[in-house]
DNA sequence: TTATAATATTATTAAATTGTAACCATATTA
DNA sequence: TAATATGGTTACAATTTAATAATATTATAA
């Protein structure tokens, strides 16, 4: 991965454009979001590496954000910063067992914070990584997919789809699992929804890697 | 690795007392060193798999015994958090570049220690759901079996029955205990079910580990 | 060694699951 | 507005999986 990508949630714009600016400096490349909706809606969109969350926001606190994300198989591994202008014991436990990686109390050094980003960046880089995604890529603002040289437009619920498979390639979705991600959990599609469009996909790419493992669900071989 | 190992060395022996009990209430493994020399000594021997150092000790510093340490490829890669009683801002700075994981400035809430142990194990141990030994691997998530060095791609109640064996290789599984774990309570099947799943899968993976004990039931060898 | 019980093997059938094409309502674009 | 693309449904075909039945083989105790 060339450039490390960081979305920065907060509602103080002040805050935002601090961050943006010294983590610009440092070379990461940076998104923001002013709530927790548009910092969960970026995330989907961009794939960050890291996301620093303003525990403290309008609508959905970052805990709630957090504890979402997790959920969510692609953000299963994505780092997780809290910020917090509470520096209650009970909030930053909180906090780090939602599934964050680290718990920043305000006012927060600028310095600091960079520090601990760039430690988490190093400790990662030191896990195994994961497969190589070879001549397959996936261009989330275009709706894009190249595959063997050849560029190809999917539909929106297509390339949603696509892209989940891609987000962990390997990985069996389960039936349900892609249901709740790409289609929510309060919509009720029917049984062949999921079929189809994994046929326009293959169609449309002429596509021979999204594996189906019958009673269970799809996967990408990459 | 079944239980952590964690290295604590601190020159106040109310504190090394205090976060010794807590850590193994939580089911750590804990060795103490009252000193940065002692740290590296016991490091070698015991191998932690993180090292909490105080800053501020007599003779080498915190900062000190990480340095050294990151210079040892064996503790590369080994988890280094600090612990200070200063919250300066250069030194906590200092520490992070010195290859630390975490920096927490005294006093410290033990509690928050734990959830920052937590978090940092949780994020080193994110390696591929699998189990198996040598040649023999079973990725859950990958719904792949990996038996000298060939992947097969088996059917859901193969795989199922094939994992069930493995998640505790050399026990034997009564058929009793199969159906029960595979088919459920309630459903029944015939006599000779099991037999035919065990069949395809010696076929499929060409497989010489499960063996038959007659009168009870299959157990896998690895 | 033989009788017997237990398991292995094979073929067959039933059931579950997925693939496909055609179709329609709706949204989007020209 | 017409033309087109999208997202979803349905009915049916195709495929795969799971279970069974019938028969062969093997292990074990008498």
């Amino acid at each position: 991965m060339e450039q490390k990508k960081i979305l920065i949630a907060d509602d103080e714009p002040d805050i935002l454009e601090i961050l943006q600016f010294n983590l610009q400096q440092e070379g990461y490349e940076v998104i923001t979001a002013p709530s927790g909706d548009e910092a969960i809606q970026k995330a989907r969109k961009h794939q960050p590496d890291l996301i620093i969350l303003d525990v403290m926001m309008p609508g959905k606190t970052g805990i709630e954000v957090c504890n979402q994300l997790r959920h969510m198989p692609e953000f299963e591994n994505t780092l997780i910063i809290f910020l917090s202008a509470m520096s209650d014991e009970s909030s930053e436990i909180k906090g780090l067992e939602s599934g964050a990686d680290d718990y920043l109390s305000k006012p927060i050094s600028t310095r600091i914070l960079i520090s601990k980003v760039n430690a988490l960046f190093r400790r990662l880089q030191k896990a195994p990584d994961s497969i190589g995604s070879g001549d397959f890529f996936i261009d989330r603002e275009k709706y894009l997919v190249t595959y063997n040289g050849k560029e190809t437009m999917l539909a929106r619920k297509e390339f949603e789809l696509l892209a989940l498979l891609a987000s962990k390639p390997g990985k069996v979705f389960l039936r349900n699992e892609i249901l709740d991600q790409i289609w929510g959990t309060d919509v009720i599609v029917g049984d062949r929804t999921i079929d189809v469009h994994i046929r326009k996909i293959r169609q449309k790419l002429d596509l021979d890697c999204i594996t189906t493992v019958k009673g269970v669900g799809y996967k990408l071989d990459i």
